[in-house]
DNA sequence: TACCTTTCTGAAAGTCATTTTCATTTTCCT
DNA sequence: AGGAAAATGAAAATGACTTTCAGAAAGGTA
């Protein structure tokens, strides 16, 4: 099942409907590079979708999270991104601090210590946020 | 140099002067829990200090992370939390995300690792972010 | 298809943490 | 002490996000 399904199906499983508006924000979504914030999205939208409001990309954007679709990222610059789900793609990112460039990365040793670290408190990891912060290689070369 | 001292030193470099009411501020700062919000110390600072301004709270310890005393956190409660850094003692956190409880930890081959993937890119670490969101073990045990 | 109930939309207003403004006060260098 | 520079606190402003609400659209039913 793809992820338009995927959303239609949790539109259905929530009596909520299917609009114009939630395919177009969606298939835009889907189609282009991670991490956007509501406002980037919107920036994009307005040129060929100038109708649709700011309040239903956000309202879209959250709704997206919920069904699984997206998962939001924070960074730390007071705006939250929405990233498209990848199915079993689980990743983690490097964000530059100067020209704002993300890298994904995965390393599964690290994944596996740190729930070794929650069972060694009993606690119960849900999900997990781990960000590097600093500067790319372009932006070390130039400083 | 204790942090007091630390703290005195930064103010000098950067031309600001002392005041009484960031004396106030940093001695509660330190002398308590940690992960305070804003909110938090003016609340606190109320009972004996009812004279100092919630703004001058907020400049201040934005300062303290200026002056590496304090560093930033961000739980996604949407407010940001300041907590006391003590030196040689780098931390990250596990966050229940039922009853608030934040609990330390220190994993160095997780800091390796991490070492590794960010030298991989070429990309040079100046800070990390790496939370554990879940159920503490009381509030999985109620669950 | 026509109807009808529920949900959706977009503009505008509201919320809330944070930041800025500005008149006054305080610091601290000479 | 005198005075330039910075700090303070109350209030206003900002900005991301959320809610409101009246009209529009979806989609189940007959
Ligand atoms: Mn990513
Ligand atoms: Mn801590
Ligand atoms: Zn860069
Ligand atoms: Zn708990």
């Amino acid at each position: 099942m793809d992820r338009i399904a995927a959303f239609n199906e949790c539109l259905r499983h929530k009596g909520l409907k299917n609009t114009s508006q939630r395919m177009i924000i969606l298939e835009t979504f889907l189609g282009s590079k991670s991490h956007y914030s509501t406002e980037d999205l919107y920036l994009k939208l307005r040129k060929d979708h100038p109708k649709i409001g700011y309040a239903t990309i956000h309202r879209t954007l959250k709704l997206f999270a919920e069904c699984g679709i997206a998962i939001e990222l924070n960074f730390g610059d007071g705006q939250t991104r929405f990233e498209p789900l990848r199915a079993n793609h689980h990743h983690d990112h490097l964000v530059c601090t100067s020209c704002g460039k993300v890298i994904e990365f995965t390393e599964p040793q690290i994944e596996d210590l740190q729930a070794q670290v929650a069972a060694a408190h009993g606690f119960v990891i849900k999900r997990h946020r781990h960000e590097l912060y600093g500067l790319c290689s372009n932006c070390a070369a130039n400083s």
